[in-house]
DNA sequence: CTTAGGG
DNA sequence: CCCTAAG
């Protein structure tokens, strides 16, 4: 009958038949919660502070937290369709991070707009010369991927 | 690499 | 989930 076209999509040479390959509450549970912390666009802290195991990237993240948006209904026409929600979709998801997802996705603008940086030194300049930022927790990771040449 | 958007 | 584009 109707093929399935989001989850158990076999692409390439993933054969990843029956293994962990699928978003959970618990997955969502912890992106709700480093979102509403840290705020959305913040995918790489929440991932190495939440999600430090997994491969999952921002990429990956962004597109679960789209998603979720869509499941919450965090935008509507808001104008005339204000009828029913798009019919009763499976729901994997309770009350509790439906409303923490609909307050967060209104409250956050979605894009980059971390501009509350009112407190910027434009006097002083701070010639912050005096670190080399040893981030050996970051270089590390990205030396197998990206480190070509 | 990281984020954002589209397929 | 994968790819592409811009920073």
């Amino acid at each position: 009958m109707s093929d399935d076209s989001s989850s158990t999509k076999r692409r390439k040479g993933s054969i990843r038949s029956k293994h962990h390959r699928l978003w959970n509450l618990s997955e969502v549970m912890k992106l709700i919660e480093g979102v509403s912390r840290y705020g959305v666009g913040r995918w790489t802290e929440i991932k190495r502070l939440l999600f430090s195991t997994s491969h999952r990237t921002s990429v990956d993240l962004k597109d679960k937290w789209r998603n979720l948006l869509r499941a919450s209904g965090a935008y509507m026409t808001s104008k005339k369709k204000v009828k029913r929600t798009q019919k009763h979709m499976n729901l994997p998801l309770p009350p509790a991070a439906v409303c923490r997802i609909r307050e967060l996705a209104i409250i956050h603008p979605y894009p980059r707009e971390r501009k509350s940086k009112f407190p910027l030194r434009v006097t002083g300049t701070p010639p912050s010369a005096t670190s080399h930022d040893t981030i050996i927790s970051r270089s590390r990771r990205i030396a197998s991927k990206q480190g070509y040449t």
